[in-house]
DNA sequence: TTTAATAGTGTAAAAAATACACACTATATT
DNA sequence: AATATAGTGTGTATTTTTTACACTATTAAA
């Protein structure tokens, strides 16, 4: 006998200065007509990191994604239907990539909406309590792990970068604290290029440096 | 159609200076005679955090445990006979809590023995990978967590504390740095007894004061 | 040219982390 | 009684990191 469990994926994008999750709204029981995190039963020979793969295409069109295993949910009564794990991952991905409007795939869902973090609908199944533990995890990997640049476009202001920043901690953050610190870490190169389309003084552009950020890690 | 898969228990505990792992040799296939993390099946309807009790009371005669779990590990090729999945959980004891000589109450195994953390046999499946991945996680967990303290018995000297920060880091700190450490977060109780039995200056006992850890955290 | 909106910048003070060495004490041994 | 042994317990100076804080510069639109 095999294992038979699903995946939920929280999958996060960042835009209008506000950190979103993108949720579906159910079109079959249990928790018809509910919202709930994109997920669905990995096939039985289908290892759980291409099952996130295939839903997040599904929902976004896009194939390389970020992903972190947050841990199995497992509860005897968080399915009426009888204990169905689901294995929760958090995902990442940038706004400004996800190419057309999320159109529905299945029959199993009527439309899905990206939901601002402070203003989320109830929520199906322990959802909710996946997505605050999800959270807390992209909280404490602030400091650890490039998740809070695949939040962000390729080419992005420092202004953008602190709004990310503040948006995941529920915090604000002083302006040059907070540029000081980002300049220690030497992650970022300075672009020759400025904001386009404002209406106010153009913000330099800066992109994440994967390669200085891989070797920082490697000296620690 | 329901769950089915397995918990997976790494049980720490702290003893001769050194962080330690309790195994199972296994007595059946597959792997049978390969040392393995000690586990089993989770019952119908069990919930996961009941079968590490279980499995942890069967081991070690002990009912309060301190647990957190790692992750599903779900590989399709980890099982020989299919994707069997199992949730590892890290758990902690005292090890001098751990009363009898661990005897195997199951056909499924032949003994149960301590290792230390850097002396571990070949493991079945992959626990290897589980117990990397455990510790990795204790180790980022020494500062948020109250992990540490069920390592140690109740009352214990500055020396024992550093020596399981020491084991758990896996490197060397410096004993007044480290005291100094110690003190500033207030977490400890300095009980008017010293230790006994030792052939040298008797070390002073100290007790972990869970109230104000408790309080830190809720400012914090 | 003025206004509105955001970009960009430095310094001083406080707090935390690090490096570092020797005297003390309880017991066991002679 | 003297001494050897083994681990306990302590302070200070230096460096690094974190925090608090306010004004000028630039651009486009009115």
């Amino acid at each position: 006998m095999q294992s038979h469990f699903t995946i939920d994926c929280v999958i996060y994008s960042f835009t209008e200065g506000k950190l979103h999750v993108l949720l579906n709204e159910r079109n079959e029981y249990p928790y018809k007509d509910w919202w709930a995190l994109p997920g669905f039963f990995v096939e039985k020979d289908e290892e759980m990191e291409d099952a996130v793969k295939r839903i997040l295409y599904e929902h976004t069109g896009l194939k390389d994604i970020f992903m972190e295993q947050l841990g199995a949910f497992a509860g005897v009564k968080r399915h009426p239907q009888g204990r169905i794990m689901t294995v929760a991952f958090s995902t990442i991905v940038k706004y400004n990539d996800v190419k057309s409007k999320i159109k529905p795939t299945t029959t199993y869902m009527r439309q899905a909406r990206w939901f601002p973090i402070d203003q989320l609908p109830e929520l199906a199944f322990d959802h909710a309590q996946i997505i605050q533990k999800s959270l807390q995890n992209l909280k404490y990997s602030l400091n650890y792990s490039t998740a809070i640049y695949e939040l962000l476009p390729e080419k992005f202001t420092l202004t953008q970068l602190q709004q990310v920043y503040e948006a995941v901690l529920g915090s604000a953050l002083d302006k040059r604290n907070f540029r000081k610190k980002i300049a220690n870490t030497g992650f970022l190169k300075e672009l020759p290029e400025v904001q386009k389309g404002v209406s106010y003084r153009a913000a330099r552009l800066y992109k994440f440096d994967r390669r200085k950020f891989q070797k920082q890690l490697g000296i620690d």
